[in-house]
RNA sequence: GCCCGCGUGGCGGAAUAGGCAGACGCACAGGACUUAAAAUCCUGAGAUGUAAAAGUCGUAUCGGUUCAAGUCCGAUCGCGGGCACCA
């Protein structure tokens, strides 16, 4: 494996010695560690999203995006910003508990483990974290402080008007309810409460004995580990996340995240306007609101759809129809998430038997409940249009319900199907006529969807029949999981029925140690928590009534969302953060991270700014400027004849292209030596047998060239493929500069000439690498930067001698790339400590940057004819006359020219490109 | 099904704002050095064509705008990601 870095000075066992050299002087010596910065003084705060330290430590593609923030803030550091780079761990999960049940131990044990391996790799690769700021989110001086915020959350309501949060003693009590006394108060504040008891559905694992969240739940109605989720109520802890839709709307035009993450986030709030609005009960039976965002279509309502699950159903079902409608209502509610989804497309329900009325056209319109509309969506009751929404649609074809057409498009053939009720038509089309005296009145025959739309919508809004309402997608937040290892939640039921939070001053509530550490959970949907009866139970010292702990623990999206602040001020034991501190270093201006977090921690940690923001807690109001989602790493995996996985490094590529198992692996089968393996690419994960692991290729070739060649791979926010033999060209890159650098010498560095004496060519190289790599790390285009890097080592390497200044500023220049090799380099040219707190060299002054003649290309007619070499100080008039003479030579007869174009370099001002338009 | 993104040599990718497509690297071939190999250095290469040139074709496909299109517009096909009965 060793055999790529043979060469020169460079190779493995002195790459080994000095970046175990540098490693230990930049971490014992804490060269990374940043003061909060001074007024006036630039700051830069670049962070990357924590992981979760697993078991199995991390593989080449973790570090994508912390080597290119690394690159990034070492770049900044040298431009002489006060950069803030910290790293830490969103250490409560699942895994550590499950390991934690299996061993009878702590799971403090293993996630302390797993996150010391973690950092120790990271170290390894020469990140630059300042290690003095290293969170636990597991810590109780960190949780702390989590809990001190969901305490400010619940003790806060959501003022609709001022669109804010303010503190629950400021919301204004309605006298009906101050008449009733005391506890119909604290009723009332606990409606209005950002976190607040709700008895409602969640999913339901029962493998994993826990409640999970939406975005837990896969497209298939899975976790992501596979098990079967069912709905279930139980009471549960919720965050008033909806009431800030609009603003987490808002707040993302101000972003500078990429248009993907801001349109998912977009879709998840799921923000629509439509129409509210009612149709009368008959027979004195209660009236039915339902939404539509098509209220145009309300003359061809032929039904109305409500949710099974609503409450109105049994108020409204006849005793003819109730057995169906009862039978269909538990079938329904039984239904897994799964059985749902794939429903898609079937269409089941039930007639109540109840009717009401249509309000435009008084028409009887039948009720029927079906599982398609969803009970928490407006609200929970549709109007079924057969003719205009295939939903609908398929329902009246199964329940052969009238489909009464109103739109037809142009196309003949399809209006004719549309009139004959074969398909339901939800695009723009013209209004057919109608005996209805609305309709007439609003003269909306011929019109088109918006035109009628918006003449209906005004119509009925005009008359009191309805409102115009918006509607959001997004659901209240389920802070809770039946789970041990997460943030106690300080909230205590008492006997009586009502519910305290636990004092500020008693914060943290720790997690208890279990008897005999049994950490599985108590089983009935309780925690493990239920275990700790001590804990648990609770006693009122004035009055002596007796409480219940709440045993569910907070999801582990609760400590990353406000960890960025708790970085500025890591010790801080009075307050989550210094507002002074939290003033200097401002918001985030750097994120990175996958795009796995676009609606779940992205979104959640959002919310929890503003809300903090508008109780006076936090300064900030958006947590992270600038968002990069760097892409995913993949790697090859072999699969052979046989069906079995080989491991990547026991395959070997023979001449004829093919993979073939290589002997003497214990997956080597004689029979088939000769067939080929077939080679696929995926996430690298265990079963696949294609992990590569960071520390085996720094072991083989060194941390620089590990960096190095993850990053020129391409852009960062693309995927990548892993395939380690090709590292040669990084290797060979960076053995290039060390020669230059050393000039062969032992332990100095290669002979140097006065800077008079250098090449002049020499200048102009590096000003245009100087300038290249400035443009390409700020827009992180590292592949783009290290090919730079390799294209002016190959234009001035003959140029030789140099002179010191140039190899200094080729060293710092290379620094945020591979850092271990430019300080070794740094202190063989003389120099004291590192170049992490070198200035990055500035652009030199008087350096000839254009040459005396330039190629420039002729294009006659828009094709390209000839290359002509030009003098560089011409005028559009002469460069036109002495390509017209050039192309006339070539042609051998005079030109008749109708137009002719010179095309200049945007930055350079130097000619491009000329065209002659010509007579043929 | 809907939304978003992307299709460039054998491969990763470059072309930042419509201006010489294929930079740079990998892999490959030839040469130098070497007893030999490795390493290193030099040279070559989109396809087609030619003795070599010239020429012709070429950024998924078809069409359009323009003096000029990988880049802009329209349609089609393919791949990737997200959402998925949200009325």
């Amino acid at each position: 494996m060793d055999d790529i870095v043979k060469t020169s000075g460079y190779n493995l066992s002195a790459i080994t010695e000095f970046e175990n050299k540098w490693r230990k002087y930049w971490y014992r010596n804490n060269i990374f560690r940043s003061q909060t910065p001074k007024p006036g003084e630039k700051s830069f705060y670049c962070l990357d999203m924590f992981p979760y330290p697993s078991g199995a430590g991390l593989h080449v593609g973790h570090p994508v995006g912390y080597i290119a923030s690394d690159i990034y803030c070492r770049y900044k550091r040298m431009h002489g910003f006060n950069v803030l780079h910290p790293m830490g761990w969103d250490a409560f999960g699942l895994p550590a508990e499950r390991y934690a049940v299996k061993m009878h131990e702590h799971p403090s044990v293993v996630t302390k483990v797993n996150a010391e391996n973690y950092k120790r790799q990271m170290q390894l690769i020469g990140l630059s974290y300042d290690w003095d700021r290293e969170i636990y989110t597991t810590d109780p001086e960190y949780y702390k402080w989590t809990q001190y915020i969901f305490l400010k959350l619940y003790n806060a309501w959501f003022d609709e008007e001022q669109q804010k949060a303010r503190p629950i003693e400021e919301l204004p009590i309605p006298e009906s309810v101050r008449l009733q006394g005391a506890k119909a108060v604290s009723d009332y504040k606990n409606t209005k409460r950002l976190v607040y008891y709700d008895y409602s559905e969640v999913n339901w694992c029962p493998a994993l004995n826990t409640v999970v969240a939406n975005e837990e739940v896969m497209a298939d109605g899975r976790t992501e580990h596979g098990y079967e989720v069912v709905k279930k109520a139980m009471k549960q802890v919720k965050m008033r996340i909806t009431a800030y839709a609009d603003r987490l709307l808002q707040g993302l035009e101000k972003l500078d995240w990429s248009e993907s993450i801001k349109e998912q986030q977009r879709v998840w709030i799921g923000k629509t306007k439509g129409v509210q609005i009612v149709f009368r009960g008959t027979n004195g039976g209660p009236d039915i609101e339902v939404f539509t965002t098509h209220i145009e279509t309300i003359w061809g309502v032929s039904f109305l759809v409500i949710a099974p699950d609503l409450d109105i159903v049994k108020d409204i079902v006849t005793p003819e129809q109730k057995a169906e409608v009862d039978e269909y209502v538990k079938k329904t509610a039984l239904a897994s998430e799964k059985q749902r989804k794939m429903n898609t497309g079937e269409k089941t329900g039930a007639f109540t038997g109840y009717y009401v009325e249509n309000p435009l056209t008084g028409d009887k319109v039948p009720v029927y409940v079906a599982d398609y509309v969803l009970k928490d969506h407006g609200t929970g009751a549709v109007m079924g249009v057969a003719s205009h929404d295939s939903r609908d649609f398929d329902f009246a074809v199964a329940k052969n319900l009238a489909i009464i057409p109103l739109f037809v498009p142009k196309d003949a053939e399809i209006a004719k199907k549309i009139l004959a009720g074969e398909m339901a038509w939800e695009e723009e089309g013209k209004a057919l006529p109608n005996t209805n005296p609305v309709y007439n009145e609003l003269q909306l025959e011929g019109k088109g969807l918006k035109e009628c739309a918006e003449l209906v919508g005004n119509y009925v809004v005009e008359h009191k029949l309805g409102k115009f309402i918006t509607c959001f997608k997004m659901r209240d937040w389920v802070f809770a999981r039946q789970r041990y290892w997460g943030e106690p939640i300080p909230l205590i039921n008492w006997e009586d029925g009502t519910t305290t939070s636990v004092a500020e001053s008693e914060l943290p509530l720790t997690l208890p140690v279990l008897p005999d550490n049994d950490y599985a959970p108590a089983g009935d949907g309780k925690s493990a928590l239920a275990k700790a009866t001590d804990w648990v139970q609770v006693t009122d010292p004035v009055t002596g009534m007796k409480g219940e702990r709440e045993l569910s623990t907070m999801p582990q999206w609760a400590g990353s969302c406000w960890y960025p602040l708790r970085y500025m001020d890591p010790k801080n034991s009075d307050y989550l953060v210094d507002p002074a501190v939290e003033d200097a270093w401002g918001s985030v201006d750097l994120y990175i991270g996958g795009t796995e977090h676009a609606t779940s921690h992205l979104l959640y940690s959002r919310f929890w700014y503003l809300a903090l923001h508008d109780l006076g807690v936090i300064r900030t109001e958006e947590p992270f400027k600038r968002l990069i989602n760097q892409g995913m790493l993949t790697s090859y995996a072999y699969r052979s004849a046989r069906g079995v996985i080989i491991p990547i490094d026991e395959v070997e590529q023979r001449e004829d292209g093919n993979y073939y198992v290589t002997a003497g692996s214990e997956f080597y089968v004689e029979e088939d030596k000769d067939v080929p393996v077939t080679r696929e690419y995926a996430k690298m994960s265990k079963s696949l047998r294609n992990v590569v692991n960071p520390d085996d290729v720094i072991r083989d070739y060194g941390a620089d060239s590990f960096r190095v060649f993850l990053m020129s791979m391409a852009p960062v926010t693309d995927g990548r493929i892993w395939d380690t033999k090709n590292i040669g060209g990084t290797v060979k890159l960076l053995s290039r500069i060390w020669d230059i650098i050393t000039g062969g010498s032992e332990t100095g560095y290669a002979e140097t000439v006065a800077e008079e004496a250098e090449n002049k060519e020499v200048s102009k190289q590096l000003n245009i690498l100087n300038a290249k790599l400035a443009e390409d790390i700020e827009r992180m285009k590292y592949n783009t930067a290290i090919t730079a890097l390799n294209i002016c080592i190959n234009n001035i390497s003959a140029l030789k001698p140099f002179s010191k200044k140039t190899l200094e500023e080729l060293v710092l220049m290379l620094s945020p790339f591979a850092p271990y090799m430019a300080d070794e380099l740094w202190q063989r040219l003389g120099h004291e400590g590192c170049t992490y707190f070198e200035k990055w060299p500035a652009l030199r002054e008087n350096v000839n940057m254009i040459d005396e003649t330039i190629n420039i290309a002729v294009t006659l007619n828009g094709k390209k004819c000839l290359n002509l070499d030009i003098a560089s100080d011409l005028k559009d008039d002469d460069v036109k006359a002495a390509v017209i003479q050039a192309l006339e030579e070539k042609q051998g007869a005079p030109l008749t020219v109708i137009k002719s174009i010179v095309v200049r370099d945007r930055k350079s001002g130097m000619v491009n490109i000329v065209n002659i338009v010509a007579k043929r």
